[in-house]
DNA sequence: CCTTGACTTGACCAACCGGTCTACTATACT
DNA sequence: AGTATAGTAGACCGGTTGGTCAAGTCAAGG
């Protein structure tokens, strides 16, 4: 039989598959529950609600672009406008792959989420602020960094984070809506060039 | 009673505030036809199915969006820097006034719609792209006017457009995560200075 | 006056929704 | 061996889903 880490797991990352591929309301629990292969009451003797599920899954999202991701783009031993340069190439070849995978560009899972549910259920909405906040947050300290040594002119380092994170989230969404991969390509390294003054 | 524009008019409108307010699968049938005073019969005798309703409630956007502001906006009486600081100024407002009906955020309704949907419904992400073309086309001639009058420098209009269109959707999507117009007041207007330049 | 056809009414459908519940099994500790 | 506990199985719940349908209302046109 499966141990409980095996069915926990297998329920989390058939909830994290389906609703990435297509949306939170789209995915039902009995779905999740047959991709996963386990039964209703082991769904609920591990997860609460629906809602608790997909909080969990944020958490996996988010650890899952850590480790992949933020790990090797936002390296200290890398000058600041090369994290953005491996970043870029980062994001482009995991729609890539998607797309490739699935035949669909499924852009930014928070993203996402964030669309569908801001309106509907506020701590959802919440969550995803919050992990906006903590990438705008490493953006910003990039910017700051290449601005002390002098790589990069001076600027309000807080709204270019701001300003960057938006052009990835509206070109994620862009590429989504066009399902073509190459709107990343042509688009997407030129968010280093992103700048805002600061205000005196 | 009501004649047949009523009774089509009303569902429209009805599906057009729920669905924008919430989502699309969020928003039933039923509840459509209650909020719009109209029993099921009367809906599937305009609509043959939700889908069709909702590729109408997407022109309903659309025609809506160009009245009020793509008429004001993109004005030939007007420079082209003045345009998109008109379009800049319009959205923030039109936002700000949801914001303060609704108590959220809605951003934009296209966007919505197709991050909702472009993985399940290609009729409907086809439909969206189509006017993501449009939007991008009206930006890509206000530039080129630009560039032709000596008032931009030259650049990659095409481009150029994309990413502005992309920066414009990703900043509806902030706002409306961070549930907070007043990040489009501080970072929309940054949007005249993105600039491709020219490959060659 | 009668017919036509647009429109409305509301009951009805199978399928599915998120969630609950009880009965059962398997493992681990005493 | 006995018991506690974690996990599984799956029937079941009320409510809702998108969609259908037969019956009826009504105004316009011949």
């Amino acid at each position: 039989m499966s141990t409980q880490a095996d069915s926990y797991t297998r329920i989390l990352e058939a909830a994290r598959d389906l609703i990435y591929g297509s949306s939170y309301a789209d995915v039902g629990v009995q779905a999740i529950c047959e991709k996963a292969q386990v039964q209703k009451g082991s769904f609920y003797h591990f997860f609460k609600s629906k809602q608790e599920l997909t909080l969990a899954v944020i958490d996996n999202f988010f650890e899952g672009f850590k480790e992949s991701i933020i790990k090797q783009a936002f390296d200290p031993a890398l000058a600041p406008s090369q994290r953005f340069e491996r970043l870029v190439k980062l994001a482009i070849e995991r729609q890539q792959t998607i797309h490739q995978q699935t035949g669909h560009v499924l852009g930014c899972p928070f993203g996402n989420l964030a669309t569908e549910m801001s309106t509907s259920d506020e701590v959802i909405r919440c969550k995803i602020d919050g992990l906006f906040d903590k990438l705008q947050g490493l953006i910003r300290d990039t910017l700051q960094e290449a601005v002390d040594k002098g790589e990069m002119e001076n600027m309000d380092v807080g709204a270019t984070a701001e300003a960057m994170l938006a052009y990835f989230e509206g070109l994620m969404l862009l590429a989504k809506t066009r399902n073509d991969p190459a709107v990343l390509r042509e688009l997407l390294p030129a968010i280093s060039n992103i700048r805002i003054p600061q205000k005196h």
